[in-house]
Order: C-alpha cells, then structure tokens, then sequence
DNA sequence: ATATTTTTGCAACACTGTCGCAAATATCAT
DNA sequence: ATGATATTTGCGACAGTGTTGCAAAAATAT
C-alpha cells in the first residue's frame, strides 16, 4: 500500500503532513497515538494536523482507533474490514490486530443489535514472552 | 449487595464520599463516568476524592473499568469475576456488561499470554432497538 | 497563471485524571 | 468517651489529550 494511493484514491489533498503521517501507519503494525507520531514526525507538522489526520482517516476506513482501557487513542492502518482481535502487551505496552484469529460469533441477547466489535486481549506479546526466558 | 459492608469487607475506611459512590454504583447497571457520579451525588464530594475511590474499588475488584475508544473511563459493578463483553449504545450511549453470553474462547499465536480480556460490542441496545419501531 | 477550495499552524480552550499538602475525619486503644 | 494514630478529604496546581476559530499557506481546479 501506498500513501499518496490512498489519499488520491479517498479523494483527499495530498498534503506534505498527511503523506507522512500515512508513511508511518504503514511502516508498522502496531497501533500509534498522535504523541508517538508527532515524535516519529519530528515536528514535521503541528498536533492539530495529526489529529484532524488520524480523524479523517479513520471515518474514511483507511485507519482504525482500538479501545484501550487507557485515555491516549491509538490508531492503526485497517488491513481487512472484517471483526479482529486486538492485543495489548502489558510488558512493551505495544497494541496490535491479530488478524490471524477470528473473533467467535456471540449471540447478543433478543434486541440488541450489532453494528461492530472492539475486541482487546491483554497479556504478555510474542516477543516479551520470549524476552524473559 | 450493600455498600458498607463492602467497604468493611475490603477493609475501607467507611467515608460519607466512599459510601454515596458505590451506592450510585449498586443502584444501576450501566456504566458510570466520574462525571457522571459527580452530578448524580450533587457535589457531595470533590473530583479527587472520586477519582480516588474509583482507583481503589478498581484494583480491589469491586467494580471495573470499561474499555471504549473514548478518552472518559467507565466503572460499573463487578458482578462475576469471569470474562465477559460489553456493550455500547451508539443511540442512548450506554454501556453496560452483557453477563448472559460468553466470549468463546479464542486461540492465540504461540508465544502470546493471555493476562485478561475486553471485549466490547458497539451497537442498538435493546430499548433504543425497541423505540424505533 | 489565477481563482477557488482545502488544509495548516497557532493559540486558546475544555476536559480528564493525578498529586502534594494541610485540614478533616475515621479508626483504634485505652 | 477521650485522646492518639492512621487514613482520607478538599483544594489548588498541574500535565496531558483532543477540539476549534481564524488568518495564512498550500493544494487543486480552471
Ligand atoms: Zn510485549
Ligand atoms: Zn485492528
Ligand atoms: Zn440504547
Ligand atoms: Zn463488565
């Protein structure tokens, strides 16, 4: 994937700021808050740009924001639309989607009425796992 | 449940503040925001005090912390220690613990630890989904 | 190249959550 | 009940996140 693609492709100003900013969300797959981008960036655009960015880019479904029990939005490029998990290192603090397992179907009650999941498994990541041995 | 003898149980200090909190707590089963318990206890105590008596009742297991991809944190009444999904309202903004189904237990990657669970599903509660018609 | 539209940076702001500290309150031991 | 001790409170200050209005700047369209 490619960023300029992207915003030509959802019709958005190709603009120095949100080139960069693509640039990282596709360069990792774990999620990132603005302050983290902003550092990446090195000062390359102001925190407003960021946010109004990640916000644009997550209502056209190019991005994803992941609840976290934590205050800070964390965002995430969207590989697949379908319902993922999430999983939250409490080691390396590093969120990411595992797209590999599928989110069992769960038989919401009489009435109520599905329209997405958000899904966060928290625990110990591959690499800490393997860390500590 | 009974909110005093919580705070004994727990070996808490039975301050007015810590009572009217966890009473407001017991008394529903949505989710509440300090905001939230702030105007329903017209300013019977500070923010701080709040905030603190939520941190405490949170790591004892008293209540718990919803996650949501909003910044504001949302406690509610633990009514059973095992996981369970959530579930938020987009029309009334409700959150509540679905306790009737299960998350079926998903299998993760090799090397991932599961440590706890958040699974939240976003959609039509039930009496929104009814008000329509 | 110029006109039009969109986006940016800045500053100000509201809000959430935390903390230190002295005063107030609760608990404990007589 | 009284006083000693321990805990909690309210207050104010603070740091951090996210939003917004507005003029300047940049991007796009003609
Ligand atoms: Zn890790
Ligand atoms: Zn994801
Ligand atoms: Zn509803
Ligand atoms: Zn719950």
């Amino acid at each position: 994937m490619n960023a300029i693609k992207i915003l030509s492709d959802y019709k958005m100003s190709r603009t120095n700021g949100r080139v960069k900013i693509l640039e990282e969300l596709l360069m990792t797959d774990v999620a990132l808050s603005e302050r983290e981008l902003q550092t990446r960036l090195e000062g390359i655009c102001d925190r407003a740009t960021i946010y109004r960015t990640l916000k644009s880019l997550t209502s056209k479904g190019v991005i994803h924001k992941i609840a976290t029990e934590s205050t800070v939005a964390k965002f995430v490029i969207k590989k697949t639309p379908d319902d993922h998990i999430h999983f939250k290192c409490t080691d390396c603090g590093r969120i990411q989607c595992l797209t590999g397992i599928v989110p069992n179907n769960v038989k919401l009650p009489e009435g109520y009425i599905k329209k997405e999941t958000n899904f966060l498994i928290i625990g110990i990541c591959k690499e800490c796992s393997e860390n500590v041995q």
